[in-house]
RNA sequence: GGCCCCAUCGUCUAACGGUUAGGACGCAGGGUUUUCAUCCCUGAAAUCGGAGUUCGAUUCUCCGUGGGGUCACCA
């Protein structure tokens, strides 16, 4: 019935690094394209050329890529509304703003930015909400002619005095607000750039973007791109506001004073990038039959903006790390050791890799788990002597040293199986106590206590290496 | 403070106005096991408060309370 075509958009602002929200809403806005088959399109808005930040750009776009996902137009890709990047469209910006003076729908403001923080210095000392004042409203035909003269200005949004506006929110209903809680924006900067509340507007506009599932900080501003649009006359998009991500302790909006927001760092934590998606996904909505994992593909099928929750959620490190362990879980071997390869320390051995993989998977959390869970497989290895006698006496650990390695080194053939006949059938021999001795022997060839089964880690390590630290074991402890 | 948004276990959520309020993470206990982990089982744990509407409110309305967002020539 609705053969509109779906437009999305992302517009990362290149002002610093890309935060792990601005994943979860583009990951929504893509998928809203892709069940209908529409576009998802990604501009750029650096139109604050004072915050803008050399490489953001690339860093922003590789990011994006990392974590799986991909625009249809936009930067690399081009597309029918080139370009996609704000400061390469400028001029436009300008006449629509002086557009919207001709039509009375936005003034010209001269006022300096001293006088303008006064004004608001004075406001909030009297309790007031700050807010411009109108002082250039009056005087257009002589500000006119001080701009002619080369007077440097702003143009404003002549907000209407005193009428609801109103949106339909896509996750809320209808939000109104009084227009008189909305200020006089500036639209144009005096450096000629547009304001952000210009562009979107503009651009969104422009390339013909139906629907824009955007951060809930951005719902008071809404009011103003609705009176935008119409003094242009336009269209508005349709919205939805998503609800923010919490700090883990559900204390204020995500913020990098309270741990890690940037979406990289996340995916150098060793986090999957098909694990945070997931994530992302089931943070604030479910599917119908209320599962948790759930592949790109299938989100698409299922996402609908309208079912996401508006309450703001905290960001569950927890649960996270659960879906992490489940995917790590998921991937077929040959694909763990490609995805592992870059969090392997320098001296491990890769030759070994795929022997040692198998032993540890179940026992990451994050691929750079992969460190810990391995040293003593490559590293030298250094012991508690209490350790080793916890459960016992130094003389008979002693001796269950010496008599493991006799047996042991009697092995030709290095592989779990003898080496869990021999052991076994020495333990049962001497009648040593099962716990203790096996614990004694992971601690005395690992160092650890907690370690990936014994006779795997021994064949993996070699009877050479197996021998030797059940040698120096045993001279550390009858010295 | 103004304006706006929100409110079910600790967290994320499910429940045509009628359910012993369900699931998942986490937590606790147990099983498998030579340790840890994986895996399996069990358990504790929630409808913010008050008025309405209704035969009946987690669900609808209003008022409180609490939390959040936002108030730039930043996005």
């Amino acid at each position: 019935m609705n053969t509109q075509i779906i437009r999305t958009r992302m517009a990362p602002s290149p002002t610093g690094e890309y935060h792990v929200g601005h994943i979860a809403t583009l990951l929504k806005n893509y998928a809203f394209a892709k069940k209908h088959d529409g576009a998802f399109i990604l501009r750029i808005e650096d139109t604050d050329q004072f915050r803008l930040v050399p490489g953001a750009v690339e860093k922003i776009l590789s990011v994006i890529k990392a974590y799986g996902l991909d625009w249809d137009e936009g930067p690399e890709k081009g597309g029918p509304h080139e370009p996609y990047v704000q400061s390469q469209r400028l001029s436009r910006y300008k006449d629509y703003a002086l557009k919207l003076v001709e039509d009375g729908a936005a003034y010209y403001c001269t006022c300096s930015p001293d006088r303008l923080s006064a004004l608001r210095e004075q406001q909030q000392k009297d309790k007031q909400p700050p807010k411009y004042d109108r002082h250039c409203v009056s005087k257009q035909s002589e500000i006119k002619k001080q701009i002619d003269a080369g007077e440097e200005y702003v143009i404003r949004l002549l907000v209407p005095d005193d009428e609801p506006v109103s949106f339909d929110d896509m996750i809320r209903g209808e939000i109104t607000t009084p227009s008189a809680s909305v200020d006089d924006q500036v639209l144009l900067k005096s450096d000629g750039f547009p304001t952000y509340h210009l562009a979107v507007v503009a651009d969104d506009h422009e390339m013909e973007i139906t629907h824009v599932l955007r951060g809930e900080e951005w719902i008071s501003s809404t009011p103003k791109h609705v009176l935008l649009y119409r003094a242009f006359g336009w269209e508005p998009p349709v919205y939805g506001h998503i609800p923010v991500f919490l700090n883990p302790d559900g204390k204020g909006k995500m913020s990098k004073r309270k741990g890690t927001v940037s979406a990289q760092s996340f995916l150098d934590a060793g986090y999957l990038p098909e694990a945070l998606l997931n994530f992302f996904m089931i943070l604030g909505w479910t599917p119908q039959d209320q599962r948790e994992m759930l592949t790109l593909h299938e989100y698409i099928q299922e996402f609908d903006p309208k079912d996401i929750s508006p309450k703001s959620v905290v960001f569950d490190v927890k649960k996270l790390e659960w879906i992490n362990g489940q995917y790590i879980r998921l991937l077929p071997s040959a694909e763990l050791e490609r995805r592992i390869h870059p969090f392997l320390p320098d001296d491990f051995p890769n030759d070994a890799l795929h022997k040692i993989l198998p032993l540890v998977a179940d026992r990451l959390v994050t691929l750079r788990d992969i460190e810990e869970h391995t040293t003593f497989f490559y590293r030298s290895i250094t012991i508690d002597p209490q350790l080793l006698t916890k459960k016992s006496t130094a003389t008979e650990v002693t001796n269950q040293l010496a008599e493991t390695k006799d047996v042991l080194s009697r092995i030709d053939d290095w592989t779990v199986e003898e080496i869990e006949r021999h052991i076994r059938d020495l333990q049962e021999e001497r009648s040593w106590h099962k716990r203790q001795y096996f614990m004694m022997l992971r601690v005395a060839i690992t160092g650890k206590t907690a370690t990936p089964p014994l006779f795997e880690t021994m064949e993996v390590l070699g009877k050479e290496k197996v021998l030797s630290r059940l040698l120096i074991q045993s001279d550390a402890l009858s010295v």
